[in-house]
DNA sequence: TACCAACAGGGGAAATTTCCCGTATGAAAA
DNA sequence: TTTTCATACGGGAAATTTCCCCTGTTGGTA
């Protein structure tokens, strides 16, 4: 009997390629593929197949990782979830591990190693990627470091990624300009910056404002 | 006799996936697996095996697609080069068919879709890919808005996405502030922004400066 | 030779950002 | 009930950014 896999990866030359791969790994079988979250979800009502271990893509349109992730942590807590990115500066590993998750791997991973990381998670339900190819320093210390802002702070975050200046941010949020500052000082600390122009850049890294 | 491919990815993953599906396509075959440019080099030179078309990733580290695409075209002008990317916001998609790619594909196309690529290009020596993938009215335009900047101004564009003060700026490239001044407005216009935040988040944007 | 375009720089001022100081209020905790 | 804490706000000032106007040099080029 194999061992059934679900992919979802947005980009259907990686999933087709993919599944191309497993088969060759006489164990396994892929038995759904699904090219987002949401897509997943059809397919999932129509057929009953479900799969044992479930390979899914970080980054995706319409309904990316981590609310995947969270959503069949919810309605399948048997199913072994492994992620799968491309870069690990991305703050989402934690997300993905926290959404449940029972394993990180990178897109850059050799084949050889992704059979084995399967293998594993098999038996040990769970899998350690390789040291050398994640950064568990910065994973470990994420927990620590990791910045809390509340939805003031995110809404001002936001429109200080701006030619916007703070008159103009305080006009749109019904606040003085005082308030305005007290926030700025707020994530000027929080962000350990000096200038808006470093708050914004950082807000960027740290995934709180998109592009 | 099979049409010979190279491929280039840094995704081991991707890579060895794209290699299995290219085998299935029963035309072609893969002589050359690389996961970037240095590494090719390295590969052609040992391999005299020579590749008929050219799959490079843009986003590698090392050497990045465009530099490659550019070797390549230089050393082998007959090969025909195919662009492989994940967005295609990409600034990089004009610069990629400069460097002398014929084709331009997304990751997210078809393996049916990359098989007629394949065979097009092997035909009629390029491929205009599908107008939905590819946003053709942001490409045509990208010559005309493609913004010009002289190496005074992308190290002042560097250095101006930081904490760094234009009086600090300004003493590390030599310069008086005035100067930094007159790159500052230069940029502005250039940029279409108002506001030094405006001109670090629109120069991570267009790609001037990398995150 | 005179003109033009680019680059480098000066003085000054208004607008904005940054950083002090301190006050008030309401909710939660001691 | 007093204390603590988070949130909202104000005045003022220094630093920085932004925007004017104007000078000089250099290297083509008409």
């Amino acid at each position: 009997m194999k061992i059934s896999i679900g992919i979802i990866d947005d980009h259907q030359l990686f999933l087709k390629s993919l599944v191309l791969m497993l088969h060759t790994f006489k164990k396994y079988e892929v038995v759904v593929q699904a090219t987002n979250g949401q897509d997943l979800q059809n397919k999932m009502k129509a057929d009953t197949s479900i799969p044992e271990i479930m390979l899914i893509d970080v980054n995706m349109p319409v309904m990316d990782g981590v609310a995947t992730a969270s959503w069949l942590n919810q309605h399948y807590p048997a199913m072994k979830l492994v992620a799968l990115s491309m870069n690990d500066t991305d703050k989402t590993i934690i997300e993905m591990i926290k959404a449940g998750c029972c394993a990180y791997l990178l897109k850059d991973t050799h084949p050889n190693d992704l059979e084995k990381a399967l293998n594993e998670i098999q038996l040990k339900g769970y899998y350690n990627a390789d040291v050398s190819n994640i950064n568990f320093r910065r994973l470990l210390n994420y927990e620590q470091d990791l910045i809390k802002l509340n939805e003031k702070e995110k809404t001002f975050l936001q429109l200080a990624c701006s030619d916007l200046t703070y008159k103009q941010i305080a006009a749109l949020m019904f606040l003085s300009e005082r308030t305005i500052d007290g926030y700025r000082e707020s994530l000027f600390q929080k962000l350990n910056v000096q200038s808006r122009v470093g708050m914004a850049l950082e807000a960027i890294r740290k995934g709180f404002v998109k592009l």
